[in-house]
DNA sequence: GTCATTACTTACATTTTTGTTCGTTGCATA
DNA sequence: TATGCAACGAACAAAAATGTAAGTAATGAC
């Protein structure tokens, strides 16, 4: 989202990120509120309003932050009518959608996995 | 890793991350070389210069506090040999071998959307 | 003409994450 | 006696991610 100091090696081991198709995909998601929007985008068209409803603990600025990184890599659809006052609408794409399964084993797994961590 | 200065929106906001299952399950994966770390331990006991062999552009440090971070979640097991020089070796948990085959989908998906973008 | 509305944007501050460099331990071997 | 080894730890620095506070645009309602 910031400029990149290039030759840093933060930046210089990103080739060993992206290279990678399974941290590829963990980078698209890894925003802290990504998933849980995608979540709630699920089987619906919703508003930049109805998410901030929805995620009032999120501010403005990291929401459209968190929703044009998704857009950018194709996760959901950006909606804007000519409006005034304005109105923006939302919703996930094919791959978006083909993810959905995907984070629902993921979220099992991590309901497990608190279960064991509580009795250890 | 690091003392957290309570009060603060960002550690306020995290019982958001926290008492979501899926959040939680990316939480405990998210470090930047974490996911590598486990794939590469699939299947095998490494030993730390091993993995230090084989991420040779990790330092050492990261390589520690990824490793601690991923033993702490009980997604690894850490055995140490009273031996001088030390010996450290480490493997899966069942936890982490039950996320394996999550993982192979999640890459699966990444490569499948590395496609999509380049195409359009 | 003032105000409310919606979906942002900008400048700045804070917090977290990652990286750099150097040191430690205790024994074996040269 | 000096050096190397393995697996770290600690102090510090850089970079990224997140959060705070304020402002913008165009229009319709009052």
């Amino acid at each position: 989202m910031t400029a990149r100091k290039k030759n840093s090696t933060y930046t210089h081991n990103e080739k060993y990120i992206v290279n990678c198709d399974l941290t590829y995909a963990l980078s698209m998601i890894g925003g802290r509120w990504k998933i849980l929007i995608l979540d709630k985008l699920d089987g619906k068209t919703l508003r930049f309003s109805d998410l901030k409803r929805e995620f009032y603990y999120v501010t403005e600025r990291m929401l459209t932050l968190q929703l044009k990184a998704l857009e950018k890599d194709g996760l959901i659809k950006r909606k804007a009518y000519a409006e005034v006052p304005p109105r923006v609408e939302y919703e996930l794409t094919e791959m978006a959608m083909a993810l959905s399964p995907l984070l629902k084993q993921l979220s099992e797994w991590g309901g497990r996995q608190r279960e064991q961590q509580q009795t250890s």
